[in-house]
DNA sequence: CATGAATGAGTTTTCATTCAT
DNA sequence: CATGAATGAAAACTCATTCAT
């Protein structure tokens, strides 16, 4: 194993540390002492690697929310290769995995709070994000019912803050709402979303 | 002065001072001795009223956030009065509102975060809420375009979180997106929703 | 209820809450706010009728201990009633009793903590002493083996640290030795310790 | 000096430090800063060591009980160089200097309160404990009265927990019996006890 | 690079006691 | 007598950061 590998392996042993440890405990609660014993390492080693506490929860949040969207997005795709569906149906399909994601794993929303469009931040202006070419797959949708291809990104991105704000209050705290509420509501703005705008 | 008003004095002295040092200080840096300081009583009394510095910050979002929405709702109020606006006029006149009292207090803005729609829990679960009656106001639009009651607030819950989330982004981090990019987006997707659904 | 009344169904109210929160929660966590609360009486009310929580305390502890010595007392004589039974069998009936009472109600035990033979102070002091005449019932045995009263005294109470001092160990902590290993040790100690001195 | 020798320098001035205080000022009177600044250590370097107070208050006990205890066995062994004693008397002369010692330093006494058996603990379960061997002393004399080992440790502990308890009462409360009134009747069990087992 | 013991200022929290009502 | 809001000193505890090894 390289010196490379060897600090890489820190790093992730960090980060998947902290990340159990976010969800079990909440980051207000966790320590960096916690996470640097939880990962085996020293507590200085932390400073190599990370500015603070929230420089890593930033990383992780990151990280965590492609995974969703990615995931979302993926099962989208498969999905398509063996049923045709309206755009309309594309999106809701999309937007259910992304609630069905966070369902599953309360204490991933929970860490996520309201910060899941945070990773529109890093795909917009990295030009390497894998998520590019992914999203496309979504904004091309959108592009269909005649945005253009920015204001298509801006709307998937209001949309996004939306499931994640009503998401997490609805998940978490199961206020106001409840998931079984919001859902149908969501479905049916996309439905008048999609519509192709006839009259503009 | 009654016991029970110097009560009150005391409790709103307190979330003053609070809200005052978290807007110019933020809240992980303000102490509760600052707060109590600021407010002129002991430090025990604090405690008699909140039970931590994240309970005091609760309260204040949520009695913010329903300050911004019905500061918005009274606007609406009154430019109805003069001036014919059609539904999707009204929605994006309210809209608007709230995004400019955000943008003009970028502070309270970073306040309330991403926890705008935080007042419907308050608003729906008390009986009593001022509120009930002004934001009447706006799911009655909602309901004209053919939603029940509670559909409509599922839907000015839902468009509530999306606001605040991509205010916060704009306003607070500038990022992915600015205010002047999001705004002509969200009068789009008002527009579309806002048409009566002819087809359902 | 006249006005005595009234005062001394506050001093129980007191007495009574405080037992249950000190066996729940331990002495040291609970404040006099979480007693007076329990109680239902106001704060000052109750330097009113204790010096501190200690004195409030050492009063429960007491009047417990008590309790417990006479039940054991109780059915000691009640058994006496029925059947033959040798004075070492009649030591370790009591002390098996104490010891019972004392596992049935392992809180009681951490409360009592190793201050069983306290009891032995008031009913040595005071004159009037209900367990005067009960604890005859015990000391007679002993008597009966060639020791004056006032020896008597003296082994029963020495008897009793020594349970109350094991029994605390076994029963709340577990360590170092278990109920089970030290009652035969207790017994065999009984055994030779009432037989009579031919010797001396 | 290495890591690991500072490291017990610290710890020691620590618990030296505490002693002196638990034993002047008593423990609950104690800051955990009064301890750090008489032992010359930052406030954090406690918590580095110690759970908090009454984790470095069992400690301090623990190690003085042994402290009583070899101290004891010690004399007992230097007596039986110089004259011929019986079981009896040898136990005796153990438990005597057991209460001399306590009774030369009453703030002692108090900070063990009824606790000088809970060094059966640690030795029981400790291996290496120091304390092993020299018990052996005591628990040798006990096995000739024809117990096992282990049953001459329960004895030896049981008996232990009633000379502390009676102990604290008489030298710290001076009730309800005092030293002097205990010790012959401590004395007179012993010789029972002591009693080879004919019958058995 | 990595370590982890030590720091100590900073923060939270408690709670016995008072006293005006 | 009884109340309970208010006090504020005192105590416990935290934790990011450093730095000698």
């Amino acid at each position: 194993m390289s010196i490379d590998d060897k600090k890489l392996a820190k790093r992730v042993k960090m980060i998947d540390a902290a990340y159990t440890l976010f969800l079990e405990k909440g980051v207000n609660i966790t320590a960096i002492d916690d996470v640097v014993k939880a990962a085996g390492v020293a507590k200085g080693t932390f400073y190599l690697y990370f500015k603070d506490k929230y420089d890593l929860l930033d990383q992780i949040v990151l990280s965590k929310s492609e995974g969703v969207i990615r995931k979302a997005i993926g099962e989208l795709q498969k999905k398509r290769e063996t049923e045709k569906m309206s755009i309309a149906e594309q999106i809701i399909f999309f937007t259910d995995r992304i609630i069905e994601c966070m369902e599953t794993n309360k204490e991933l929303a929970a860490l996520i709070h309201k910060n899941l469009s945070a990773c529109f931040d890093v795909f917009l202006s990295d030009e390497r994000s894998l998520l590019k070419d992914e999203i496309k797959t979504v904004t091309d949708l959108l592009t269909e019912t005649g945005l253009t291809e920015r204001e298509a990104h801006i709307h998937l991105y209001l949309f996004t803050g939306m499931i994640s704000s009503a998401c997490f209050d609805a998940i978490v705290k199961g206020r106001p709402f409840t998931v079984d509420e919001i859902k149908p509501q969501i479905h049916s703005m996309i439905y008048k979303l999609a519509k192709r705008d006839v009259t503009a």
